[in-house]
RNA sequence: AGGGCUAUCGCCAAGCGGUAAGGCACAGCACUUUGACUGCUGCAUUCGCUGGUUCGAAUCCAGCUAGCCCUG
């Protein structure tokens, strides 16, 4: 009997090609196309599309067409608001830099996704992410770099659990973006020259201030002072939704050197304002932590994090406290670590876990 | 209303008779499958105003205007 796998098909090329490849390797491929979005007025961003555009269900389908595999649309605009766009709007209310596709990753593909595709009888779930999973000598299953470094998405799956990475198929994960390319080229995949997506998908103007205004509704951030680390006032800002810790661009300050955020003060409304040393920091406490190649932390380790998704990675030492949290102790400063982003760490080529940067 | 000083891009600031440096800010682009960061490009035909000297003035001179300081 065949294994059953839902691809969540995006529409795009990569989760194009894993839907094509997992065929081939002998699967009973069904295709899955997540709606998320409460209306879809947005046809004329749709056309770039993001991971979730909806220019997606059309290429999707066509793909499905064409490997002649069922193709279904699911409804997930509950669960991506609930779990995404109000994670998203509420951690900027707080100050947070928030990882919306972390987010999405795990609750909606990973939970919501993978249990409607149980309920509909598959065995797995597959993604096109590039990332692999690989069983480890300890019996645990961790998601491996994708043997492509420049394309890695390891970063944003560190929160999967067992359960789920024993559900999971990630094809992609095995070849480089040229490959995956070809591959599309080669079976005559519509969407073979679709571009990359890039920017949060439900933002597609980039104008996250202005989204979160919207979705605020009563609660739109007001403005506020510019300080310096000594409370002196410096300007005023357009409000904390506007800002992120690490950010130069935007500020309007006219300081004779470059200046940058380095604190976000719900509590006051205040920005702090600091030069580039002042982003530099060799300790980064975190919580919500996830293991994965290990079932917890028992002593102190030393292994590289990435403390965002285009972060090459430092050394560092993580422990773990009384109350849960983690400690990461970096041997190399690390600069602009944002509360809300991650802190994912690595074993050599393995995920063994991360957390929220606190 | 006596004396002195200063007026150059949104901010700071070079320039000292030979035809407007630079930094910050800002804008656009690139990079980016989260936010940032980073990189590249652009950004005063004009130097408070009006005259004058000079082949030639932001640079010298005069007057005016504005601001700052000191003294009544």
């Amino acid at each position: 009997m065949k294994k059953k796998v839902v691809v969540g098909m995006s529409g795009g090329v990569d989760s194009s090609v894993a839907a094509c490849l997992l065929k081939e390797q002998g699967y009973d491929v069904v295709g899955v196309t997540m709606q998320i979005w409460p209306e879809e007025p947005w046809e004329t961003v749709q056309s770039n599309g993001g991971c979730c555009g909806l220019s997606a269900v059309e290429d999707a389908a066509r793909v499905a067409d064409m490997l002649n595999i069922p193709h279904y649309v699911m409804n997930f605009r509950k669960e991506f608001q609930d779990c995404v766009i109000d994670y998203f709007t509420e951690e900027y209310l707080q100050g947070h830099t928030p990882n919306p596709c972390i987010a999405c990753n795990r609750y909606v593909k990973w939970e919501a996704l993978l249990e409607r595709s149980l309920q509909i009888g598959a065995d797995y779930i597959a993604t096109g992410h590039y990332a692999r999973i690989a069983r480890l000598s300890n019996g645990r299953l961790a998601i491996r770099n994708s043997v492509t470094a420049e394309k890695d998405q390891t970063y944003a799956l560190y929160g999967l659990t067992q359960e789920q990475l024993a559900r999971t198929l990630m094809p992609v994960g095995e070849y480089t973006k040229e490959e995956i390319r070809r591959i599309a080229l080669e079976r005559g995949l519509p969407v073979a020259q679709k571009p990359d997506s890039q920017e949060i998908c439900f933002v597609p103007d980039n104008d996250y201030a202005g989204f979160i205004d919207r979705q605020a509704q009563g609660r739109v951030p007001v403005p506020g002072n510019f300080v310096d680390r000594q409370g002196k006032v410096l300007g005023r800002h357009k409000g904390i939704t506007h800002y992120t810790v690490g950010q130069r661009r935007g500020l309007n300050l006219s300081m004779g050197e470059r200046v940058f955020v380095t604190e976000i003060r719900p509590e006051t409304n205040e920005v702090v304002i600091g030069c580039g040393e002042d982003l530099l920091g060799t300790e980064v406490l975190c919580d919500r932590v996830n293991f994965m190649a290990v079932e917890d932390l028992q002593e102190a380790m030393r292994v590289r994090a990435k403390i965002r998704y285009n972060h090459g990675g430092e050394n560092c030492t993580i422990e773990k406290l009384q109350d849960g949290r983690v400690r990461c102790r970096f041997e190399k400063p690390v600069r602009a670590a944002a509360p809300g982003q991650a802190v994912v760490f690595y074993l050599d080529e393995y995920v063994l876990g991360g957390g929220t940067i606190l």
